[in-house]
RNA sequence: UGAGGUGUAGCUCAAUUGGCAGAGCACCUGACUCUGAAUCAGGCGGUUCGAGGUUCAAGUCCUCGCACCUCAACCA
């Protein structure tokens, strides 16, 4: 098993410590779910990653379950091709492969569980009736005329659908929920359709197949599972989750649902429909086409599975929808074969290089690396006076900075000699047809025993030996940057390239190369050989491209910054005459008007507020307490029945106001007055919250000047803003007492006093 | 128009729970180089979605807005 570098920011992960940490498991059990219906893609990977990947970390274990609770949608085909994935890609579920299929029985007496609670029901409306009766977001639906059906009768009923005595669409067992919730998900929601359809697994044992939603929470509870974790488009169905599990007698501890942002790339897709689309109507030449982002598209083209899950591991997982940025996987592909990839050399549209002066029928046998860092051993290329170079390695009229052939300039061929070319031959059109060098014979190796300084350096391929190929131009398959958006038909939006073809020569020692190898050819980018290559014809697929910095800064795009910041101003509402009439009596004391209309939309609030002036504080200290502090240690609760009045608050005002109580302070009293009720004076005693004044502060604030020394000095130097950071320790070393006013005017005072310019000042 | 989510640098994410707004990538510059690659160093880049409020101090708390995503399959 791999663990994952876990360097990026994962709240997947935070969620399990804290879990740990507070006792609630004691182990640590994820699952992955696919549903047999596909092929996995990228997106899946980041789920995988997640899912192992966290298991891993954490000692615990994650299964791998086939969601296969829809037989008409669902092949072993799929079953496999998972399996392989997820093996290729690094992870091992170990002994624990599942299928949803496996836990039919179990879920069966589940909802017959619920149905004796009266929780579910056989329902005989059509698939139409029931939608209609589903209401919309905003109306309420109305309930099925079968929801009062006796239990009995739904006992019956829901075993002769699974003894096959209904046809197909007939009947469905229903959860009763509630049709008013504003939740649709939980307006009595399906749990079993008859299905009459053989099942991969269970053959035709089962006419009646459960619902995601039923099957998927109480499939993970069968498995222990502890954290299920699934994409954003489930947070609507984590009541359903919940409430199956509550409902019936599942296994405690019980897993819990989070959702994260499933990946999306730009440049590609992953939604299966459409990646079905393309297989199923040849726009691409199968589910692991080199073009595909299927896993077995990316294995085909060379991928490595250590840059997926780099590149899963950088992008993190949080709740955020994003588009990650093509270059950024493209980056992790590089990183990844930069450092494992032998190098060789391929010429993809050659020019003969004579060199005029190689000493007749003698053969160089030049050693190259194949690595130029890692140790990964020499190849021989064998050299006799005949190369082939890139046509476009050489210029008649070479432009400013140009590092390549010229003629009369000298060039190093990579690992062989340095050349200099002195005579083009072409042909009537003017179409270069061979190239005549000369050569250093003492720069064998590719350095000049003069030391002298050669600027460029290029490829090269023997004349003899060598090999043909083929290199498929692995790009990117659509055209656009997010293919499908709008209204867009994603099929128009196709890149017309995606994959060109072309010739080459390359080295010898190519030939032996076996199908998943991957190669860096130098200058040119990383390819790997195909799986329907073979020593008589090679094909090899590009799996990306080298950075080229050259080609960007000659095509350079005036890049604009475009700050196209849609920002509509919309200004707070301002308030009515009426509403500033209603709002007078507050804010005539001073009360700004959002704390008044804070007040005044909750009637407790405001009698509260009153009732404090009335007890003795000031209008504009009450409200702010009421309006601000006491809403925040409300936190949500209601307002109906709070266990203190008034007076309460006219005394928490007063201490603060009095200096006893800093805003800290403030807070734990509100805190321990919402929930327990009291008197502030009290609570203040018996919490110790009384603030700390300048005597008891000097210490602190001498300690904390002379632990950040730097600090200090640069708010003696003017930067104000570190009065905030030197504060902030001040308050953390006393526990959040002391008074920050006179903790300020210290700090301020005792800093002035190590300044440099005043020190002679301020010498006793 | 209901409910559930999400808004921090061009992109992806942090920010010790109220205390100096940072990182990686991208971009630019320089160094180095037998791959115009890699590597190394530096730089640019901020209305923390907006407007108010509370506080000594707000990305963080309160109020009101805005934008985007998801939900009305007997799919998952």
């Amino acid at each position: 098993m791999i663990e994952s570098a876990s360097s990026s920011s994962n709240f997947l992960r935070d969620l399990i410590e804290t879990d740990l940490a507070a006792g609630r498991y004691d182990r640590v059990v994820t699952r992955f779910p696919p549903e047999p219906n596909g092929y996995l893609h990228i997106g899946h990977a980041k789920a995988i990653c997640a899912n192992f990947g966290l298991a891993a970390q954490f000692g615990g274990v994650c299964t791998l379950r086939m969601d296969d609770t829809n037989p008409t949608k669902e092949d072993i085909e799929y079953v496999e091709s998972i399996q392989d994935d997820i093996r290729w890609l690094g992870f091992d579920w170990g002994e624990h492969f599942f299928h949803a299929a496996d836990y039919f029985e179990q879920l069966y007496r589940y909802a017959r569980e619920l149905i004796s609670k009266d929780l579910a029901y056989v329902c005989s409306q059509t698939n139409e009736e029931m939608r209609r009766d589903r209401g919309t977001v905003i109306e309420a639906g109305t309930a099925s005329p079968d929801r009062d059906r006796p239990t009995a009768e739904s006992l019956d009923l829901f075993a002769r659908m699974r003894a096959g005595e209904f046809a197909d669409g007939e009947l469905t067992l229903r959860a009763k929920i509630d049709m008013a919730a504003s939740n649709m998900k939980l307006r009595d929601p399906p749990m079993y359709r008859i299905r009459h359809a053989t099942h991969h697994r269970t053959g035709d044992d089962w006419p009646i197949y459960p619902i995601y939603d039923f099957a998927h929470g109480l499939s993970d509870s069968v498995e222990g599972i502890t954290h299920s974790f699934c994409t954003l488009e489930f947070q609507n169905n984590r009541a359903l989750y919940d409430w199956y599990i509550e409902n019936t007698s599942t296994l405690r501890p019980r897993p819990y649902q989070y959702e994260f942002a499933r990946l999306v790339l730009s440049w590609t897709l992953t939604s299966k429909r459409k990646l079905l689309q393309l297989v199923t109507e040849d726009h691409v030449q199968g589910w692991d086409d080199p073009r595909m982002p299927t896993i077995s598209g990316l294995r085909r083209r060379g991928v490595p599975p250590a840059a997926i899950r780099n590149f899963c591991d950088r992008i993190g997982v949080s709740k955020t929808n994003s588009i990650i940025e093509m270059e950024v996987f493209e980056e992790e592909i590089r990183a990844e074969l930069n450092r494992t990839a032998p190098r060789r050399m391929v010429v993809r549209d050659p020019v003969r290089l004579v060199l005029v002066d190689w000493p007749e029928g003698t053969v160089d046998p030049l050693e190259l690396a194949n690595h130029p860092s890692a140790d990964l051993g020499t190849r021989t290329v064998p050299l006799a006076g005949q190369v082939f170079v890139e046509r476009s390695d050489f210029s008649d009229d070479p432009p400013k900075g140009w590092k390549r052939l010229s003629v009369g300039v000298e060039v190093r061929l990579r690992g062989a000699y340095l050349v200099t070319v002195n005579e083009v031959l072409r042909d009537e059109d003017g179409r270069i047809l061979e190239l005549h060098a000369t050569h250093d014979h003492a720069s064998r190796g590719g350095d000049a025993p003069d030391g002298r300084k050669v600027r460029g350096t290029i490829h090269w391929v023997p004349t003899e030996p060598s090999v043909t190929m083929n290199l498929r131009m692995v790009d990117r398959l659509f055209a656009v940057a997010n293919p499908g958006e709008g209204d867009a038909d994603f099929l128009d939006e196709l890149n017309p390239a995606s994959m060109p073809i072309t010739e080459a020569v390359g080295e010898g020692a190519l030939r032996d190369a076996a199908p998943g190898d991957a190669f860096q050819f130098e200058r040119i980018g990383y390819f790997a050989v195909d799986a329907d290559s073979t020593a008589e014809a090679l094909v090899f697929n590009r799996a990306v491209s080298l950075r080229d910095t050259w080609a960007k800064a000659s095509t350079a795009p005036t890049k604009g910054k475009s700050k196209a910041r849609s920002a509509p101003v919309v200004a707070a509402a301002t308030p009515s005459a009426e509403e500033l009439a209603a709002l007078a009596a507050w804010t005539e004391v001073g009360v700004s008007v959002e704390t008044a209309r804070m007040l005044k939309a909750d009637a407790a609030l405001d009698t509260l507020a009153w009732d404090a002036v009335l007890a003795g504080a000031e209008a504009k200290d009450a409200a702010n307490l009421v309006g601000n502090e006491l809403v925040r240690a409300l936190d949500g609760r209601g307002t109906d029945a709070l266990p203190f009045g008034g007076d309460a608050i006219a005394s928490l005002a007063s201490l603060s106001a009095d200096g006893t109580l800093n805003q800290r302070g403030l807070r734990a009293v509100l805190a321990e007055l919402v929930m327990s009720g009291g008197a502030p004076g009290e609570i203040v005693e018996r919490l110790s919250l009384v603030q700390l004044s300048s005597d008891a502060l000097t210490p602190v604030i001498t300690a904390v000047l002379a632990d950040h020394p730097e600090e200090a000095a640069r708010l003696a130097g003017g930067e104000t803003k570190l009065i905030g950071f030197l504060l902030g320790q001040v308050m953390r070393r006393t526990g959040g007492k002391a008074d920050p006013k006179a903790a300020r005017a210290l700090l301020m005072q005792s800093v002035a006093g190590t300044r440099p310019s005043t020190a002679g000042k301020a010498g006793p």
